[in-house]
This record gives structure tokens, sequence and C-alpha cells, in this order.
DNA sequence: CTTATATCAGGTACACTGATATTC
DNA sequence: CGAATATCAGTGAACCTGATATAA
């Protein structure tokens, strides 16, 4: 009723030095939210989630990858990783196989089919990804560029 | 140990016309995951989730809004909403109380412990949202800020 | 002994779909 | 009747902390 229609827009709160208009944290989190929820409606039906399909995106990426490399890139800890390489496991995309030369490390290796499987995930994200850099210009897109790598590599202040 | 200093870099797939360095798509999601958990670690000891702060937050910046409202406002379903107020509700953050005039709809009020929470956990993401903007030019701030409510709001392809 | 990798165990908040009751 | 709100029920992937085993 009350807010449906604008579904961004600053909260009240009169504070931060810059950017009364709204929280830019607060952009972030609903521009985040609404991708991913594109994403995802566009996987549906594909029994693949948007973790799975980034970290078989990041197993093809770089091949050879280590599951512990997998969560450092992805920001997530090894454990949540494994489950994650489990469940692709588990439907046949990935198989875990002992490593050659480092006794503990597991090979993630991506199968024919998980390969399949990424290829059809990225024909039905393709639409939404380009999307993103429809309408801006090239000076913008290099601001947007450098001010999310600032964000996702700034150092915590612990 | 091969990719585990450099969180942030572009994936090697060769597609898309701009942003040969890597997929913005990507970059967003990482930026947004080092965001959430620089957050979560700040809010971690006050007994309170990073989506109950953000639900908080939004009860708070719009009184007398209702649960669906605050789905709407949140890109959630309603139940997930109500799964998390009902946490909140059990915390003794917020109370639900019937609406006066329409029946059917909950007036979600938070209470004085609520409004101490919320307070505390300003105070501890304070620094985090500042910086975000550090080393940032007016112009830059507008592109990104203008990129990303466009993300937010992109009507989907359906 | 220290470090890194991987996994098991346990737990919880989150988020979904589907069904239901109520109100306008 | 339909549309909106809210919740119950059930399910599952995801994410965490802590403990354990192995290997460099």
């Amino acid at each position: 009723m009350s807010a449906s229609s604008q579904a961004v827009r600053a909260p009240r709160a009169g504070e931060g030095k810059r950017g009364q208009e709204g929280h830019i944290g607060y952009l972030l989190r609903q521009a985040n939210a609404a991708h991913r929820l594109r994403m995802e409606r566009a996987l549906s039906g594909l029994e693949v989630t948007l973790p799975q399909f980034s970290v078989l995106t990041m197993l093809v990426a770089y091949p050879g990858i280590s599951g512990a490399d997998v969560a450092r890139l992805s920001l997530l800890t090894p454990q949540t990783v494994s489950v994650i390489v489990a469940n692709l496991e588990r439907m046949g995309a990935v198989a875990r196989r002992p490593h050659q030369i480092h006794g503990r490390i597991q090979h993630i290796e991506v199968s024919k089919d998980g390969r399949r499987l990424l290829a059809k995930c990225r024909s039905r994200v393709k639409q939404i990804e380009d999307d993103l850099l429809t309408g801006i210009s090239g000076d913008e897109e290099q601001a947007v560029r450098r001010w999310l790598v600032k964000v996702a590599t700034q150092a915590e202040p612990g």
C-alpha cells in the first residue's frame, strides 16, 4: 500500500556527511538484492542455486583451484564451500579427486554435465548481465568499477 | 594458495561487450559480500542479524509500515519477513498489535529496547558506512548512486 | 610444532513454495 | 467474488562455530 511503489528511497535518518538522499550502503544492498533476484529467477528450473552457479563459474575460470581458494575468493568459510561443492557433486556437476602431488588437497573437476549446465546458466543470465551496463557512459562505468573494487577490497577497521 | 592474495579479479571467460576486466555483476556481488561481512562482524555480539537490523531500520524509518510493505521494500516474501519480525519480537525489540482501523493488518511497534538496540547497531556500523565514500569525488559518487538505483529498479526481462 | 586443507557435527536464521484464515 | 494481509506448515540451501584428521 503505502510504500510499495517505491522500492528504493532514503531512510529518514538524517545522518551521514554526504548522501543525504539515502545511505549508499542501503542502495548497495538493494541493487544486489534486485540483481540476485533476477539471476535466481533466470536460473529457476535448472536445478541450480546462485551460490552453486558462482562456485561453478570459479572452478571453470580457475582450473585446479582448491576449495580453500574458492572460499577466499567468495568470502565464505571453507565449510560452507565444502557444502556447496558437495551439492554440486551430488548432482554430478563436479567430481572431487585426491590431488596428485599435494596429498591433502582435493582436486575439484568440473564434469561434462557441469560444463553443459554452466553454459545453460550463462545463456540464461546473459541478458541480465548485459542490462547492468545499458545507458551507462564509459566514464560512469569506470567510476562504478572503481568504487565496487574499492568496497570489495577495503580493509576492515579491525 | 594460488588465488588467495587477489580476492577480486576477472574470470577468464571472454564475453561481454564491455568490461573485459571483469563482469560488473561479479564485482557487485563481491562488493556486497565484503560489505555484508564487515557489517556482520560489526554487529557480532549484539545478538542481532543483518536482516533483523535492516528490518528494524525500516520499521523506524517508516513508522506504521506493514509487514507486506517491508517485504516489498526488502525484495523478500511476506513469509520471510514474518519470520524475521517474529525473531525480533521474541527478543523484545518489536511488538505486533492488531491495527486499529484495518482489521487484518498488524501494527509492528518498535519497543524502547528495540530503539536502544538500533542505536547500538548504528554506532557500530557507522565507520563502515562512512568508509564507503572515503576517497570518492562528488562526481563519482553521483555516478555510483545513479547506477545503483538503476540496477535496483531495473525492470525484469519478463 | 606450526600451518594449511578438508571434513564432520551441530545449530540457526533465512528464504522459498503451498495452503489457510481473515478482512476489505 | 477477487485482492490484500498475515500466518502456519514443510522444506532446503546456506552459513556459522567448534572439533577433528591429515599432510606439508
